[in-house]
DNA sequence: CGCGAAACTGACACGCGTGTCAGCAGGCGG
DNA sequence: CCGCCTGCTGACACGCGTGTCAGTTTCGCG
């Protein structure tokens, strides 16, 4: 096997270990017996395990960045959202690895992990915002603190791919959650009047 | 110092240390140091580090379930429900270094502490999604699997609490971030027509 | 006082995972 | 068939945190 080879195979086994285990209970040994390989020869490839677990999750940001398209607003907006919303639980969904250690593992433990991390949703956050506050100019969002609004948008999604993923769903569930979250980010889902009113909630005409 | 007191003592220092280190990288020595005693002495109080940790969440856990007030549907709903959003922030933001350890801690290390913490997140997307199963046959809740949207709306507190919690926040702010969320569960934030429209969204009549 | 009980102490042995390094294939060109 | 290069090996020493336990201090009561 080749350099090249070899480095892949630790890669995608690595990632079923921290998939499976969580990436701080993970051990090099975990990983170099999935790859079935000495110890040694881990170290020829990645400084430390935290080498290994950078890469892959440089290499997934790379490919959530490519998912999310600029909105056209030329165009009729609201497939385009629908669509982003989508792909994002799409490529959640396809690499349930990945989401499982994006979703699962916390800070603590290694400072360096820990800003790795930390980056990662800093990232993620600040494009949401952003792109709330240029919404909110274009009055296709409503008015509030867009980074708010993202920590709330994030936290769903977040909780929802995390169920989704331990209830062992893939790609293919992607279209129906993705309308569900679409509903949700659209009207929400409480059925209540504004004002206090004496009598249950009736429904308004349409 | 009596036995009732150096407990206590033990876990309020535990609890600090907890939710500045983190539950995997806090070892016994911080605790024992920041409470000013032996090492021995820790093992006097408690079994091991996880003991300490499991008092501390059952604490906490008979608080949040005191702070949620079953809705009284013969009175007027959207105050109880503000109200209920309302006492669990401030509950979170009152006690940051219980939000901090529930907020940020994760499975992977130790499979005890893995199951009490999933146990309390089991225990409130339970109970949130039966609240809204009844909300959807008394029609203040929309249609829709209630586990989805107890899922979305859990993990939308969580993260605006843990960015709460870490942007320094106190329990002042509660009333502020209750109506932001509450508005955001009763209307969503996106303004965009039902069907594709050419012309960008406009109000709809009261 | 003096004595027993309660509270506390901290050096130590242990387990566990890491990173290293001196050395072992084996294929290939000369 | 030798020498070399690339890829691989795995025993070992080390650091770190834990839990223990034989021993010390403090308290309060007769």
């Amino acid at each position: 096997m080749n350099r090249e080879e070899r480095r892949t195979q630790l890669l995608t086994r690595a990632r079923e270990v921290f998939a499976k285990r969580g990436y701080h209970a993970a051990r090099i040994d975990d990983i170099i017996e999935a790859a079935g390989v000495a110890r040694g020869t881990f170290y020829l490839y990645f400084d430390d395990k935290r080498g290994v677990f950078e890469e892959l999750v440089d290499r997934f940001l790379t490919r959530l960045h490519l998912s999310i398209l600029r909105i056209d607003v030329t165009a009729p907006v609201p497939p385009q959202v629908r669509e982003n919303i989508r792909r994002v639980l799409e490529l959640f969904l396809a690499d349930r690895a990945m989401t499982k250690i994006l979703l699962t593992d916390a800070p603590g433990l290694d400072s360096e992990f820990d800003r790795k991390l930390k980056s990662v949703y800093d990232v993620v956050l600040s494009l949401l915002a952003d792109s709330l506050a240029e919404g909110q100019a274009l009055a296709i969002v409503a008015d509030g603190d867009p980074r708010v609004y993202a920590y709330l948008t994030v936290g769903a999604m977040k909780e929802l791919l995390y169920q989704a993923v331990q209830q062992g769903m893939g790609e293919a569930d992607a279209p129906r959650l993705g309308e569900q979250v679409y509903a949700f980010l659209r009207h929400g889902y409480l059925k209540l009047p504004e004002r206090p009113a004496r009598a249950p909630a009736r429904k308004p005409r349409a």
